[in-house]
DNA sequence: CATCAAAGTAACTGTTTAGTTACTGGCCGG
DNA sequence: CCGGCCAGTAACTAAACAGTTACTTTGATG
């Protein structure tokens, strides 16, 4: 047994160097890469500007991982399809982030991050309460629609529970500034008489977030049983409207 | 050559019976499988009531790849789980569909037809123009709320931009008639002065989709972040109230 | 009751996958 | 200016995967 495993591993060194002799001898070097053209110097260690780079090779992981996540779930998304979008190596990805799940887990941290963040800065409470509840309903619309990966990243993650959302230490706190700052809005506009008083900070909140949600995530199956492209500029200015509209109408007195 | 893949074929022989000798000589038959208990007659087949209904078997593989396309999506999807949650075997599922895809498809297909047969039987026209408007908000909330994996495949579909379903020939005419009588209901509370003259059916039905959709669909991530259980009958209760009241005040005059 | 096509089975195959290992080479503190 | 540490690489592995093959069982038909 001894002697025909030290065989195997002297055949494997074989292939391996032949292998290596092949690549850099016939410049096979990465003929079906990514997009970026910083893969070619292997042979010439000297020429790259910046080899080690953790900050950036970080960064590249993330995005390129929120990216594959976004247009592939977590079932159908490819660990080493994540490394040559990042234009790195899988080693790296598990160097990083441990696994692929705490990978996923960190994109839906940073998506989630990304919404509330900009969110806060809307401050709704600063203009009338009619004009703060549109702000609020244009501005998630127009987040959703600049973000389809956020969209999409939400798909998946409901689609297993929230499992790994539920992981999450970090976003127990994030959520609740907006609750808080809607309800102040809401009273306010419910006091000047504009606003019905059965008006509920999280009922508003969930209509505007399902009506740009449903609209976006849901336009492949609707334009195509339909027979009417949602995604035409047109459609999507009158739908804005319409989420305007309804918003409005639901809690009008 | 011809001799070595000659000797090949005979190891694989003697593995194959060897294998098979090991299964039945020391009882290894199905440790794990399913839920159900009729996998036991293998060395005894004439113990089998019914053993060859090609209906039930055809039936039993979509019910059971609807579960499994519901639950994972398409990537996650698992043929060998889709037989075994079918009772049945890979090469039957093969037989009757195809392919993963076709199969997949077909569950796509089957879901559609279920919605839109039970929506006709709905009849919005029948009574008063609000009652029909609130009629069919009920009706596809509840729809939605009895066909969980209804919603999450429509999830999955969308995540691949319609892909399936853009090949489906089955499902061009069957949305029309949805369409055309909200719309003929909508002229009817037009003329009798209850709706605004800008109420489209489209807008309408998205309006409705929407917030049955996103309520349902991303119940768990919102249970999280908001730390309430939205799937509480109570929660649930309120939200449908919700939908109706929305709707109504959108197109109200 | 022999035949034969369709229903059904389980083992097999080539490929893809997440995750690991063994190695290389740049860079910073001494 | 050098030695060890760490970013980075590519080849490897075991398991899982979709799809196939070779075969057996069943029941309707002559």
């Amino acid at each position: 047994m001894t002697n025909s495993s030290a065989l195997f591993a002297f055949y494997n060194l074989l292939i391996r160097h032949y292998e290596r002799w092949e690549v850099i001898e016939k410049g096979k070097l990465m003929e079906g890469a990514g997009r970026g053209g910083k893969t070619t110097a292997k042979r010439r260690p000297r020429q790259r500007v910046l080899q080690r780079d953790p900050e950036r090779t970080r960064a590249a992981i993330l995005e390129a991982a929120t990216q594959e996540f976004a247009e592939n779930g977590m079932g159908g998304a490819r660990v080493d399809a994540i490394a040559e979008r990042a234009g790195t190596n899988k080693r790296m990805l598990y160097h990083y982030f441990g696994d692929k799940e705490q990978l996923y887990l960190h994109v839906l941290e940073e998506a989630y991050v990304g919404i509330r963040t900009a969110e806060r800065a809307l401050h709704i409470g600063d203009r009338s309460p009619e004009e703060g509840i549109s702000d609020l309903a244009l501005f998630t619309w127009r987040y959703f629609l600049k973000h389809p990966e956020f969209l999409s990243l939400l798909g998946t993650e409901n689609l297993h529970r929230a499992r790994w959302l539920r992981q999450s230490v970090r976003l127990k706190e994030l959520h609740s500034h907006l609750l808080g700052e809607l309800e102040q809005v809401l009273e306010r506009g419910k006091k000047a008489g504009v606003f019905i008083a059965s008006a509920d900070p999280l009922n508003v909140y969930l209509t505007i977030a399902s009506l740009g949600y449903f609209y976006l995530s849901n336009q492949y199956t609707l334009s195509t049983i339909f027979g009417r492209e949602l995604s035409e500029p047109d459609n999507i200015d009158a739908w804005e409207q319409q989420i305007v509209h309804v918003t409005l109408a639901s809690i009008k007195a």
